[in-house]
RNA sequence: GGGCUCGUAGUCUAGUGGUUAUGACGUCACGCUUACAACGUGGAGGUCGGGAGUUCGAUCCUCCCCGAGCCCA
């Protein structure tokens, strides 16, 4: 018996058993097919936010689902610990800068914030009901992730896909780090657009438009179209740059836009990415006018030491007064800024460490369309970025805490020395390389830079699988099944992922990648700390459950966002408690079930086609990824089908005693109906029927908390063990067999001979006349457990037989003390009682007559009523003048029926089911 | 500017080339009926973003426009 819903202690109870179980943990020795996940590993930056609610659970639905389809899971658990993120929270968390600490201190700092942090971090995955296996766990940065990661940077580079390059490339001044196209991000900003007079010849002006007068001393060349006519005579002559007085050449190049400014433009080293173009195709002087950090270099004169935007006010300045600033204009133009800190991003000219991989961007698309997506349209994003790769990949990074290279570089000869494999993860900074240099030196500069955070995160099947010792384990495991994550990222975790699957495995690293989407704020906006907009999963755990988060999570379609509202937590809240009320009441009535098999009766075969049915559709639905399917579906079937008329409809059987008499209700009225319809049967319930009942009542809640497992894991698991315990015996047919746990149980299977759509139609029919009655006995205020005296259907065809098989069902149901089924029409005379006017028609149409009208719908209200039931209209003549009556001009016949015996009878039409009901009146 | 997605009752959401468009929340009316008042029954609420086209028929397919989002320039 189960006491009232109290999901905090339910799911509190559930998740620590299942982890004591250890239910979840991947079974290396088991012969069962592996499902694989390659689980997002969340970067440990505070808590956990709604949109790792909504995309987990999305995730581990199908988890659940596979797992109860008899896989054995592989399913990881990692968190991302290493760069920028991490550095962030611990200068934060301990009110410190990295670059004022020791590089070592702050090393060991990072670590140990994180230790702390970690546990209430990742209890947040465990309070959400997340079934990965928490012991196949790994962190970014600990050992085990930097010798895979170091491991992988060593094969690259033996197979000759790194190469260590001076060459411009995207910096943060701010972060002074060099970072990945990925890293960046597109901004409006306000800015001016300054034409600028160069001097030609010495005289002649030409004007420039530029937005960053900072960059003139860095200006190396002066570029237009070859076919622009303003200036194509100008190409081969020099012009000097204002301010600073060195000559630059003028050089015809189609990159240059004629319509953009006044068409003539100057090429920096570096303000934008076309500059770079330019620099290597015309083979242009490097001048550098920035530094690391974002100020100006000795090239800049008097404007040396300042930061970029004070130099380009001073020389916007000094312009103007010297008469060479023609106009500055107000614009927004785009620029792109470092996605993590907001700073402009500059190009300089530094060493950095890059995997060549732009020549394999057929490959990627190939690798693309291998992979299976759900929802499909996700790939086209992936195919979009791998057409606008424009670097290869830099992965060296000027910060502290990351994977350090496993690279020195020889004092003497400058050459690459590789750590030694089987010594790895290694430091540079503390360890030494095991053996000297080619050229016999033994002296060495370690690496300061660290690895791209992507570079590490990029092996996250890996870092999972390597977990594992047995060799022919492993192998089972890669390619990975599923890896699942959000929208944003396709571009950054998915798309590195691929390509380190195919540079050292040669193979694409999932068979599937399921794309969430997010969970935005009840307005539909992205929520965002900035905006005070952050809804905390802790909060509606608190106040709801775990299970009524997860059930919202199910209620979009893969891939599409949604809006976080209240309210739909107080829908899952109530399908919860619905459904544990009717498991209440369905265990209440099982005590003692011992599964014995029978025969299941009519409306019993209509429910369990209806449910086998289900199974079929949530299966298919749960293949598909199509969790909101399975939602609705269940919202229906369970709340509708079984609660709202299953239950109703077999109570009759289930209390015998219901009226109190210690007479059996049923078989009590089933006595001498006279019908002669019924004469074989024995006119009621018995313990046959009885057995069906609690038969099939038993099989449907199984296996409908069986659909619903995946999706609210906890209060499933505590009706199956209540199941498991009253009906130990029960084996077959779906039915629980005492396994450990719901979520290892199988998933139900259907049972085709059960499926019978006719019955179905017709089961549905005898149910729509049902609560066709029972509506009736509400609308009359009679309380649904009174009695009703004599009633008779009257029907025809298919729907004769299933009433004649449902008869106790509808009789016992509705409390009709006798029931008979009829065919054909119903005869009887109708009687007016009463024709309501429609005022607002007789008014405007028969003015002062209007009252006589009314006066004759009482008079008259036969005449008036079978004139318009049988011509349409009704003539009514009165002194002389005729009036003519339309349906319009009424609002209502209220009639009486009496049978042709003579007794008053109310009459229920339900013509779209083909059946007219009686009521004589008592 | 390009790619993709989305636009359905006050709110959120499902769905389909075919009578009357799904469900939930909210709202209104009535009702404690022994699983459930954290409930039940019933009602109101929609030009399915706008326009054009294809079609016997379009919310669905095509095109254009408007609005929102993500990604990329």
């Amino acid at each position: 018996m189960l006491s009232d819903y109290n999901p905090k202690e339910i799911e509190k109870k559930w998740q620590k058993r299942w982890e004591d179980l250890g239910i979840y943990r991947f079974d290396p020795e088991s012969d069962l097919p592996v499902f694989s996940i390659d689980t997002p590993p969340p970067t440990v930056s505070g808590d956990m936010h709604l949109g790792h609610a909504f995309s987990y659970s999305q995730m581990d639905f199908i988890a659940r689902y596979k797992r109860m389809q008899g896989y054995n899971l592989f399913y990881p658990f990692g968190t991302d610990d290493n760069g920028l993120p991490t550095e962030r929270l611990v200068e934060n968390l301990n009110n410190v800068t990295a670059k004022e600490m020791k590089r070592s201190e702050f090393v060991k700092l990072c670590l140990e914030t994180l230790e702390r942090v970690r546990p209430d971090f990742v209890g947040g995955w465990k309070r959400i009901g997340l079934s990965a296996d928490f012991g196949l766990y790994y962190s970014t940065i600990n050992s085990h992730s930097r010798r895979i990661s170091q491991r992988s940077f060593i094969e690259l580079y033996e197979m000759g896909r790194e190469y260590r390059k001076e060459t411009p490339f995207i910096w943060c001044p701010t972060c002074q780090t060099a970072i990945s196209q990925v890293e960046m991000e597109d901004r409006e900003l306000l800015s001016s657009f300054n034409d600028i007079i160069f001097k030609l010849d010495g005289q002649e002006d030409l004007v420039i438009a530029t937005t960053r007068p900072e960059m003139l001393p860095a200006c190396v060349a002066i570029f237009a179209h070859p076919d622009d006519e303003r200036y194509n005579m100008l190409f081969g002559k020099k012009a000097e740059v204002p301010l600073f007085g060195h000559e630059v050449p003028i050089i015809p190049d189609e990159k240059a836009d004629p319509t953009k400014g006044t068409g003539i433009v100057m090429c920096c080293t570096f303000g934008d990415t076309t500059d770079i173009e330019w620099y290597l195709e015309h083979n242009l002087p490097l001048k550098i006018a920035i530094t690391k950090d974002g100020r100006m270099t000795g090239l800049c004169g008097k404007y040396e030491g300042m930061t970029i935007k004070d130099a380009r006010k001073k020389i916007t300045e000094d312009l103007k007064d010297a008469g060479l600033l023609v106009k500055s204009e107000e614009i927004v133009h785009h620029v792109n800024v470092h996605e993590r800190c907001g700073t402009e991003i500059e190009i300089l000219n530094t060493k950095q460490w890059f995997i060549r991989y732009l020549d394999m961007k057929d490959e990627f698309i190939r690798a693309g369309r291998e992979i299976k997506w759900y929802p499909e349209h996700m790939r086209s994003r992936f195919e979009n970025w791998v057409d606008g790769l424009k670097w290869d990949w830099c992965i060296s990074r000027q910060r502290y805490f990351g994977v350090p290279f496993p690279v020195w570089y020889c004092k003497k000869c400058g050459e690459v020395k590789l750590a030694e494999k089987d010594s790895l993860p290694v430091d540079p900074l503390t360890d030494h390389p095991g053996s000297p240099c080619r050229c016999g030196s033994s002296e060495f500069e370690p690496e300061k830079d660290v690895l791209d955070t992507w570079a590490t995160s990029s092996l996250t099947p890996d870092l999972a699988i390597e977990l594992v010792r047995d060799e022919s384990v492993k192998k089972k495991l890669y390619p990975m099944s599923l890896r699942p994550q959000a929208h944003d990222i396709i571009t950054f975790w998915l798309f590195n992922t691929v390509v380190k699957g195919l540079l050292h495995k040669g193979k694409i690293p999932w068979e599937n990648t399921m794309i969430s989407g997010w969970a935005l704020d009840p307005m539909g906006k992205k929520m965002s700390k900035s905006k005070g907009n952050v809804i905390e999963p802790g909060y509606i755990l608190d106040k709801y459950s775990a299970d009524a988060l997860r059930f919202w999570a199910a209620g979009s379609k893969l891939g599409e966002d949604l809006p976080y509202q209240e309210k739909d937590m107080v829908t899952g809240k109530k399908f919860l408690i619905k459904m544990w009320n009717a498991s209440k009441f369905a265990l209440m009535h099982l005590e003692g079930y011992d599964g014995e098999e029978v025969e299941p009766i009519f409306i019993d075969r209509w429910i369990l086609s209806k449910l086998n049915r289900q199974i079929e559709e949530c299966t298919a639905a749960f293949e598909q990824f199509e969790y909101s399917r399975i939602k609705a579906l269940m919202m229906q079937f369970f709340l509708h089908d079984f609660c709202d008329n299953y239950l109703e409809m077999i109570k009759c059987r289930l209390y015998p005693d219901r009226d109190g008499s210690g007479e059996d209700f049923g078989r009590g009225l089933g006595r001498g109906l006279g019908s002669g319809l019924d004469g074989g049967l024995d006119g009621g319930f018995g313990q046959r029927e009885r057995e069906s009942a609690r038969f099939t009542l038993y099989y449907v809640l199984v296996n409908s908390i069986k659909l619903l497992a995946p999706i609210i894991p906890h209060i499933t698991e505590e009706i199956y063990q209540k199941l498991v315990q009253v009906a130990a015996k029960g084996a077959e047919r779906g039915r629980a067999k005492g396994e450990k746990s719901i979520h290892t149980a199988p998933w139900p299977v259907v049972d085709r001979k059960l499926i019978d759509e006719r019955l179905e139609e017709s089961g549905d029919r005898v149910v729509e006349i049902i609560a066709g009655i029972r509506r009736y006995k509400s609308s009359k205020g009679i309380s649904l457990n009174s009695r009703l005296g004599r009633v008779s259907i009257h029907c025809n065809g298919e729907l004769l037989d299933a009433l004649e098989k449902a008869r106790e069902t509808v009789r016992g149901t509705l409390r009709i003390e006798e029931l008979r089924i009829e065919k054909g029409r119903v005869r009887a005379e109708e009687h007016v009682m009463e024709i309501v006017p429609n005022f607002s028609t007789i008014g405007p149409e028969f003015k002062t007559a209007a009252k006589k009208i009314v006066q004759l719908f009482e008079s008259r209200k036969d005449e008036v009523y079978r004139g318009i039931r049988d011509n349409g209209f009704a003539e009514l003549a009165v002194n002389g003048t005729t009036y003519k009556i339309l349906p319009d001009h009424i609002k209502e016949v209220k009639k009486e029926f009496v049978s042709l015996e003579g007794e008053r009878i109310d009459i229920i039409d339900m013509p779209e089911i083909g059946a007219t009901v009686v009521v004589a009146m008592m």
